[in-house]
RNA sequence: GCCGGAGUGGUGGAACUGGUAGACGCGCCGGACUCAAAAUCCGGUAGGGGAGACCCUGUGCGGGUUCGAUUCCCGCCUCCGGCACCA
């Protein structure tokens, strides 16, 4: 029902109840076949944050090392086992199984220890998930009475079976070296076994009896080990593995974490599982002409253990595509992340019904330039999209490997420690702050809190701040309407003679670049929304001023107009209102502002002046003096001149348009 | 345990490319308006010293590079997130 991803603790991440396990016969999709490239491709996802990408390596889990055969003594039977430690073979002083090993019943069947073994098995069935990954679990396990040779010593060795072993990891089985694991450590130690060291550090020996020595110091030494003993553990290593394979005992392996995708869900709702079914040609998909499968009527989607689909008698009985006799529909339908996997795909040709998407139409709209989402969906959504695209890629039904060019993850919201989220139920209710404040009132704080991308914890306290900011707004729009009359946002050739009119240009066209830059290319809203704030305040204070001359009642309206169209993206609202107010009729249709030059650079500037670092003083000038003018200007500020008397200045720094730094002696 | 991310005032956060630390907001303090309160407006608000002009200290801790470090490098601490019996 659940693919691992699904589960979390043990429990089902949407609902929360507990998994248990059942055997049956699903779909999967072979998602461990491009785990590689799913992990190489990731050097040119630039601009993906680096958490989301660590965890897709982790997830993944790529581990490379040798598979080394064992065969099982008075057997002809072979069991390859998985390590990344070849160089701690000759440690191996037991071998392990898991419990849902295939070899288990053969090799202790007609033993005096096959009662034993059973219930084992049996025992370690019976448990959930969550009790079987419990932290701190003690080791548990039961011996076959079997051994296996060990391929490099022909020493034999005690196999036994134990749940620490994972069916789904490597092959399945294990060799086991106490003295350099720490799991094999404690189930020695639990069990009695013998524990050997075969690598150590080169000065000297370390006691493996209380831990196991899993560093990898680069001047370790190998000993008990035949004819490697005393050559350095790192170098042993790959001769180990070129050995093995050359006799024919073992080979260089990568294991994955990864497993298949689990894609069969006993649901309803899902996108049924293009396969029938027939006693004669088997398993058959069903042909293009006839898809898409569309889900039946059914009076009770509720699920039963199996899919509501199984009881849609009429549906499921269909010719087989293959021979035409009596056949049946799979009743299975698809993981919902199926979906989700590629309908950015099919967004470009959405009006389509005879196909899903026509190549050319989606190579020319995708990959995605900028993909926004939450960080829940690292592995999970994420992941699936980019298998899914090279999938198609291979199919050749689209012309590129990547969905998306560049991602952006946004925090989530929490309140005492609970997410808010569609998923569970909103914990900070918005409906409460929309009656409160309004809709424009909430989206502007939500921005203004902090960076998109990082989490945040709500608290109350901030809301009213937005709001009255645009109450304040509001309040500027109506006194200017007021007083001023022409368009909503008239353009200004000249300031005029006011001082305030420059001063309030200058901050007007300076918001506009910030405002401007913050929303496209840095995704930083909160600064956005401040430096609107700031213009507001600059505007507010000018008001008096220039309303009372004629072209400051223009720049007025012009600042004021501007203002409103800043705030438009997180105030829409109001934004649109103020507009209307001030004499205009659509704001959303307007063109975005665009910074005129000219007011984005003033004559002047402040310079500060250190001395040895430290800011002095500061003093206004003129952008066009010449370094000797600025620094002379600069010491001979009294304040400047009181930290340089007396001593002798041995280095002067200018960083132009900005500072002045005299180091002094 | 492994892997990521982050530590800045009372508080959310800002400082984008190594160049004025604390923008903007919240809170708090003082003032104006008011019979009074609310709302609104004005001023103040990193810490310490000083009557004051000013001075010193300060971006988790300890070092380093640099004329100059919140920013770069090395070593630690703490918190958050992901994975976790993965051989």
């Amino acid at each position: 029902m659940l693919a691992n991803e699904q589960v979390i603790d043990g429990r089902c991440e949407r609902c929360g109840s507990e998994v248990g396990k059942r055997n049956l016969s699903q779909w999967f999709f072979r998602i461990t076949d491009y785990a590689d490239r799913l992990l190489d491709d990731m050097a040119t996802l630039e601009s993906w944050p680096e958490r989301v990408l660590t965890m897709q390596r982790n997830w993944i889990g790529r581990s490379h090392g040798a598979e080394v055969v064992f065969r099982v003594d008075g057997a002809d039977v072979e069991v390859p086992v998985f390590t990344t430690r070849p160089d701690t073979l000759f440690g191996a002083t037991f071998f392990v199984l898991a419990p849902e090993h295939p070899l288990i019943d053969d090799l202790v069947r007609g033993t005096p220890q096959e009662a034993a073994v059973r219930e084992y098995v049996r025992r370690t069935e019976g448990e959930t998930e969550a009790e079987r990954l419990a932290e701190d679990r003690p080791k548990s396990g039961v011996a076959t009475g079997r051994t296996v040779v060990n391929p490099v010593n022909g020493e034999s060795i005690p196999v036994w079976v134990s749940d620490y072993v994972l069916m789904g990891y490597g092959t399945g089985a294990i060799m086991a070296v106490p003295a350099h694991d720490e799991r094999d450590h404690a189930f020695a130690t639990t069990f009695g076994l013998q524990i050997r060291p075969v690598v150590v550090p080169a000065d000297g020996d370390v006691d493996v009896s209380a831990a196991a020595y899993t560093a990898h110091g680069a001047d370790d030494r190998m000993v008990n080990s035949g004819r490697f003993d005393g050559r350095p553990a790192d170098e042993a290593l790959p001769e180990i593995i070129a050995w093995l394979e050359e006799t024919g005992r073992g080979k260089p392996t990568t294991a994955y974490r990864l497993r298949d995708w689990l894609v069969s869900r006993q649901r309803y709702w899902g996108a049924p599982i293009p396969v029938v079914e027939c006693p004669t040609c088997g398993l058959v998909p069903v042909p293009e002409s006839d898809l898409p499968v569309v889900l039946p009527d059914v009076r009770d989607y509720a699920p039963k253990g199996r899919s509501p689909l199984a009881a849609a008698e009429e549906w499921r009985r269909v010719p087989c595509p293959t021979c035409g006799g009596e056949a049946l529909r799979e009743t299975d339908t698809m993981d919902t992340f199926v979906d989700s996997s590629w309908y950015f795909i099919r967004y470009v040709d959405a009006d389509r019904d005879d196909v899903p998407w026509v190549r050319e139409h989606v190579d020319g709209w995708l990959p995605v330039d900028q993909y926004i989402g939450g960080v829940e969906h690292a592995i999970l959504h994420l992941l699936y999209a980019r298998f899914f695209t090279k999938v198609l890629h291979d199919a050749g039904l689209i012309g590129f490997t990547e969905p998306f060019a560049n991602l952006f993850t946004q925090g989530m919201i929490y309140r005492d420690g609970a997410k808010m989220s569609k998923s569970k139920g909103n914990v900070v209710a918005p409906d409460d702050y929309v009656r409160r404040y309004g809709a424009d009132t909430l989206r502007l704080f939500t921005l203004f809190m902090g960076p998109p991308d990082q989490d945040k914890s709500w608290t109350d306290g901030g809301i009213a701040g937005c709001h009255r900011f645009l109450e304040r707004l509001w309040r500027l729009v109506a006194d200017v309407a007021a007083v001023t009359d022409g368009p909503a946002r008239p353009t200004i050739a000249e300031p005029g003679p006011l001082p305030e009119a420059l001063e309030v240009l200058r901050k007007t066209h300076w918001a506009v670049a910030k405002v401007s830059d913050d929303i496209e290319r840095r995704l930083m809203f909160n600064t956005a929304i401040a430096a609107c704030m700031e213009l507001l305040n600059t505007v507010e204070r000018a008001r008096p001023t220039l309303a009372d001359d004629p072209t400051g009642r223009d720049v007025l309206r012009f600042a004021t107009g501007t203002l409103v169209a800043l705030v438009q993206p997180f105030a829409p609202h109001l934004a649109e209102e103020a507009w209307e107010h001030l004499g205009g009729t659509r704001l959303w249709t307007e063109t975005w502002p665009v910074a005129e030059e000219r007011f984005l650079v003033a004559d002047t500037y402040e310079c500060v002046v250190q001395v040895n670092g430290k800011v002095r003083d500061r003093v206004t000038l003129d952008r066009s003096l010449s370094r000797d003018d600025v620094l002379a200007a600069a010491r001979d500020l009294p304040k400047v001149r009181a930290h340089l008397d007396g001593r002798t200045v041995v280095k002067e720094i200018v960083v132009p348009d900005k500072l002045v730094n005299l180091v002094v002696r």
